[in-house]
DNA sequence: CTAGGGTTAG
């Protein structure tokens, strides 16, 4: 017993070393490649192989290269690949596959033409390893080798076809691969499904999801995803559900895919219902989860939640400490977005395009001009980032948040690439601050002439005349818009209560508490006469009476999402309402008087922004 | 030896 004892515990090498003159059988062998647990034990293995003149056996070696490739060490794979005479097809097959697999696409159909080169014949292997991530043309090109030889049937060559012409956007083509196909599978429907999601028609993808026989984690995680990339978080949420009650397993793209849908929900209560689940069921909080998670509490509007996140992750990358900066810049607390800017520098992180989305919109919200033109030149000179139209969106925001509005129009004329319709916004959205009509009418009329006006323009421009009290003006947009048939986008607040959102349009009565909702409106009105509040009727677009448009303002989605706030929430707790378009002027007053009275601390997400009403003031300072 | 799923943004 205790020499057995012994001899399981000697060293590898010791025990390698004896039995030098019997070398480990091939079986043997094959088991300690396919079964080592770290790069260390292969590497062992390894050379262990070159000790017995084993390293040119065409399985060893081939397994060999496929495990180094798998531990992430394409490096060792393929100088094993070149020292090896007349790799089989077995062996191209897989140096093409560990390419594939790491998006080295270029390197990958080299392998396959060296391959051609050779005279080795590619089977339906070869053929589905390098459709991998492939792209059209080459992909086009690989369809009719596939015809040729009569590969195009086979199940798994075609689900890569599928895959291909779905990847390059070209959904009939992949449709119609997919319905002649002499078998279809899971994976051949999730590549359907995926396809169609990606072009965002959420309908035809949940069809097809709706048929399946079988589903499977990365079907679920296909329809989540798509959901909450599309603008449709709630649904995502919901099909969430319906996935847990059917057994299924979450795992670590599901909960990105929901964190996300809740980030843009404002879904505090189900974000953290979600990280309680993360870490109940060990999923791992690396960098993607934790940058998931950041986001998630950032746009929920708890920024200390995030920042508790970020400490706790280990092995932070660039995307976790972006994460961090553009929340702090988004929330206006723009010391702390600075000083993190600062310490990931200090640490050697290098700065990414992403990165100064944080440092300008910080520097912008704090009103530091200066430091935000040297951060913007310095973001070319000293990183090499060329900026984008999103970089010139924030400088336009810096500069003329600073009342300096000329100056920004003469930025967004120098701008080499096409400036867009949000920029233009921008700059019309600083016209209305600083009550700039010959500025705000010279781009509307511009972006009119170019047919890039959108509902925003007219209700900006509308707005500019509202602010200098030119109601000719005012009365002139909506003539416009009537005439050329604009609506305007509708406003929709939601709040979040018991793990629910609720989602309110202007007037809406849908809610099933609606009656104590107006009732509540109506005791907030006579809160607001009491301070003296006099409502802003003046920037009601519709053709109304003064009585009709203080009526029109008093059921604006933010203030019916407040209601129902007030109504369904503890004294004291903080309210959190998110909003799809920018807040309107009147509900912005109204929010900060209501914070006062009420004594709640109010947070506001608006399209662009975070508002914290404390007390009767804004943390925007109210510049929005 | 094979096929399908992902994080930060004006």
């Amino acid at each position: 017993m205790s020499s057995t004892a012994t001899l399981a515990t000697t060293a590898p090498t010791h025990h390698h070393h004896h039995h030098r003159r019997h070398p480990p059988s091939i079986d043997r062998l094959t088991f300690l490649i396919d079964k080592s647990k770290s790069i260390n034990h292969l590497l062992q293995t390894h050379a262990l192989l070159l000790r017995h003149g084993l390293h040119h056996h065409p399985i060893l070696n081939f397994k060999l290269q496929r495990s180094y490739a798998s531990f992430g060490r394409l490096d060792h794979s393929v100088a094993l690949f070149h020292r090896t005479d007349n790799p089989t097809v077995y062996f191209w097959t897989s140096i093409i596959h560990s390419h594939a697999q790491l998006g080295l696409q270029n390197l990958a159909l080299m392998y396959f033409t060296e391959m051609l080169t050779n005279g080795v014949e590619p089977n339906c292997f070869t053929f589905s390893a390098v459709m991998k991530t492939c792209p059209l043309e080459p992909g086009k090109a690989l369809h009719s080798q596939t015809i040729k030889l009569g590969f195009d049937s086979d199940l798994y060559v075609r689900t890569g076809l599928v895959d291909v012409y779905a990847r390059a956007g070209d959904v009939v083509s992949a449709r119609q691969l997919f319905d002649t196909m002499p078998e279809k599978s899971l994976v051949s429907l999730t590549a359907m499904i995926t396809s169609y999601v990606k072009r965002g028609a959420i309908e035809a993808a949940r069809k097809l999801f709706d048929g399946m026989q079988e589903r499977d984690v990365v079907c679920w995680n296909v329809m989540i995803d798509g959901y909450a990339q599309h603008g449709m978080p709630n649904e995502a949420l919901f099909l969430f559900r319906k996935m847990l009650a059917a057994k299924f397993k979450p795992n670590e793209l599901t909960v990105l895919s929901l964190l996300s849908a809740c980030g843009q929900l404002g879904a505090l209560e189900s974000g953290r219902w979600l990280h309680s689940y993360i870490e109940n069921n060990r999923i791992l909080v690396n960098a993607h989860v934790g940058t998931a998670l950041i986001d998630m509490y950032s746009k929920c509007g708890s920024l200390e939640d995030a920042r508790l996140v970020f400490d706790r992750i280990e092995e932070k990358d660039v995307v976790v400490w972006n994460s961090m900066v553009v929340g702090y810049a988004m929330h206006g607390f723009s010391q702390d977005a600075l000083q993190l800017f600062v310490e990931m520098r200090r640490i050697g992180y290098r700065p990414t395009d992403i990165t100064f989305i944080g440092v300008l919109s910080a520097c912008a919200y704090a009103g530091l001009v200066n430091k935000g033109r040297a951060f913007f030149s310095s973001m070319k000179d000293e990183y090499g980032i060329e900026p984008k139209i999103e970089h010139y969106g924030c400088m336009v925001n810096l500069l003329s948040r600073a009342g300096q509005l000329e100056e920004a129009y003469e930025f967004v004329k120098k701008i080499k690439i096409d400036p867009d319709p949000v920029l233009w916004g921008t700059l019309l959205g600083a016209c209305r601050l600083h009550g700039n009509i010959a500025l705000g009418e010279e781009i509307a009329e511009f972006l009119l002439g170019q047919n890039l006006a959108n509902s925003g323009t007219y209700i900006l421009l509308s707005n500019i005349y509202a602010t200098v009290g030119n109601w000719d003006g005012v009365a002139r947009v909506r003539a416009l818009m009537k005439s050329s048939g604009i609506q305007k986008e509708p406003g929709c607040s939601s709040i979040e209560v018991d793990n629910k959102v609720h989602e309110f349009l202007a007037g809406d009565r849908r809610n099933p508490r609606s009656k104590e909702i107006y009732m509540m409106i109506e005791e907030m009105n006579r809160w607001l006469k009491t301070h003296g509040y006099a409502p802003q009727v003046d920037t009601v677009l519709h053709d109304l009476g003064d009585k009709e448009k203080e009526q029109s303002l008093e059921v604006h989605s933010e203030k019916l999402a407040l209601a129902f706030g007030l109504i369904s929430t503890q004294a004291g707790t903080t309210i959190k309402i998110v909003k799809n378009l920018r807040v309107c002027s009147d509900c912005h007053a109204v929010t900060k008087l209501l914070s006062k009275i009420t004594g709640r601390k109010i947070v506001m997400r608006d399209r662009n922004r975070f508002h914290h009403f404390v007390n009767g003031s804004c943390s925007c300072g109210d510049y929005w």
